[in-house]
DNA sequence: TTGTACGCGTTATCAA
DNA sequence: TTGATAACGCGTACAA
């Protein structure tokens, strides 16, 4: 397999002159540039990634970080269309991604895990589900050693940028208009995700401000985003009142769902947006969300920061509606 | 951050012995080894990824090749378990992977392939999703250039293993379960895959087996594995049959909206055993996978290939029965 | 059993 | 605008 050396040698030219003609540098003649590229086309030569990382200092590689603790939480659609969307645009930005599954980094402490990305030679990190309890890990990036995007919690700094929707105002939105769509509404059953998720907070504030400015009575519960404890909760508090807001979609379901073997109505709200919602047959009004596309703008952000961009917080948009069936089935 | 001539000099020995001693050569006295492992803690060495993968020709890096068409197949669970699965058991392995989805690879000749992998120093492949038009994938890894194993298809050879569950007695066995479990069945409607699925065939084959054997007949349409198509087969063709057997869970459900919609009632059994049968109400029964499972199973093979052993076929278990709501939910 | 020295394929520095 | 040449960190003959 030619390399580098094989080219310069059939362009005639230095070895590091070819190095700069395969990375854009400016200060190359056209007739060189074209030589060497003509001896590129013709070797079949690819530059190899592993030693350009390795002896270079600047940023092609990034570190994709999804924080997943089991395997049965591999099941979501949310993480799937993070990571294709981060490859799909990271081709855009010639980035080489590395995906790292949370449980590789368990136990690691803070400095360990400084060590870790380096030996990969990792130059920069997008993570995805970070939540509270990951002390270690969010002390390393509070390090800000490497550029670092983070989506859907709320850190940003010199270079570090985060990447989400308003989740407060989307919560808060979504509540005002069931509350508005639907007749005498007073008291509000809000189901809450897991005490230590980031986005948790800031849409339950959504909920909480929502439920203030309309001057509602609103019972809180944690119900951890899980469907079985959803289900479980509106049995519990479901009955009392006459409307169920809940911070994810799953649990919205496992609301439904209970609602359904009490054999009452209330109206359901979810968040999210995923695309199992096409198959409940029941109306459940939703915040829509691109995942795809949140993550195509983290590796624009996570490119931008590695040319030198300063971090800040980016809001992304959402949209407030019903997943249909005919939406989802191709 | 230490190397490992740091380590060399910390230990007071040679550089290669630190070198050996972290890949555990034998032939090395205990007090240097304990020396070594001494130092190595001290420093916090961490082995360098990329430095090593330039040098070495022997085997840690693993491509895992993923097959996507379009980003809205992206919602699949499925794909999501292979990656989970392969990352976990390649820590056991102490294997490098490198996710690769196929978009990647795309208009690439056999030759380009074989340069493209080669640039990336990957020495072996787990393949998942490869379908029959992949003219040129499918070329490339029948040079066995690189230690191969291949996840639903039927490849195998020196040093390719094919890893999957037996499609056609499986389609063969939920068949005849199916016909034997309701009365009156004499016409059966199955629906079929794509014509370019390598996995496509073997279900196909094990239905006409089935139908075979039974005496019945049966009416046979490709369906693409489309939700949306085997809606409309099923109102086109689903009446004069009094069965209807789906490739896939995802036709499975399409039949089952489109009985719900002509309001006739038919037994529908589906394939692959996914998370959102759980939530259809309509008993579907299916040849639950367990991808996590296969997919460990495909990295373990890939580590075998690389030690030396020898290619051949895997053959993953399958369970016939339903997916219950109360197993999926958390 | 241990250590020296070269090679892996780049990038970066600096002199020409 | 170009081209030697020294890193980058590790693996591995080969010599000791």
């Amino acid at each position: 397999m030619a390399n580098m050396s094989d080219v310069a040698k059939k362009a005639g030219v230095g070895i590091s002159t070819v190095s700069k003609v395969i990375n854009n540098y400016d200060n190359i003649s056209d007739a060189t540039r074209k030589k060497v590229l003509a001896a590129v086309k013709e070797l079949d030569y690819v530059p190899n990634a592993i030693a350009s990382a390795l002896s270079s200092k600047n940023g092609k590689r990034l570190g994709l970080v999804v924080f997943i603790n089991n395997h049965r939480q591999a099941i979501d659609e949310i993480n799937m269309q993070y990571i294709f969307g981060a490859f799909q645009q990271a081709k855009e930005h010639n980035l080489d991604i590395v995906t790292i599954f949370s449980s590789v980094l368990q136990g690691k402490s803070a400095k360990e895990l400084d060590v870790h990305f380096r030996s990969l030679r990792i130059q920069s990190l997008v993570v995805y589900g970070l939540h509270k309890e990951e002390f270690e890990f969010e002390k390393f990036i509070k390090m800000e050693t490497l550029p670092t995007v983070v989506v859907d919690a709320p850190f940003s700094g010199e270079k570090m940028t985060s990447v989400m929707v308003d989740h407060q105002k989307a919560q808060y939105d979504i509540t005002q208009k069931m509350v508005k769509e639907h007749v005498f509404i007073d008291k509000i059953l809000y189901l809450a995700g897991r005490r230590d998720g980031y986005v948790t907070d800031l849409r339950m504030q959504g909920a909480v401000n929502a439920a203030m400015d309309l001057n509602l009575d609103m019972e809180t519960q944690y119900s951890d985003f899980s469907e079985k404890k959803a289900y479980q909760l509106t049995k519990e508090f479901g009955e009392q009142a006459n409307l169920i807001v809940c911070a994810s979609d799953l649990m919205a379901i496992g609301a439904v769902s209970a609602l359904n073997d009490m054999d009452i109505f209330r109206p359901v709200c979810g968040f999210d947006g995923i695309t199992l919602l096409g198959y409940i047959d029941y109306e459940i009004m939703t915040v829509k969300q691109d995942f795809y596309d949140v993550s195509k703008r983290a590796i624009d952000e996570v490119a931008s920061l590695i040319n030198g961009g300063a971090g800040h917080a980016v809001v992304m948009d959402y949209e407030i509606g019903h997943i249909k069936y005919e939406d989802v089935i191709m």
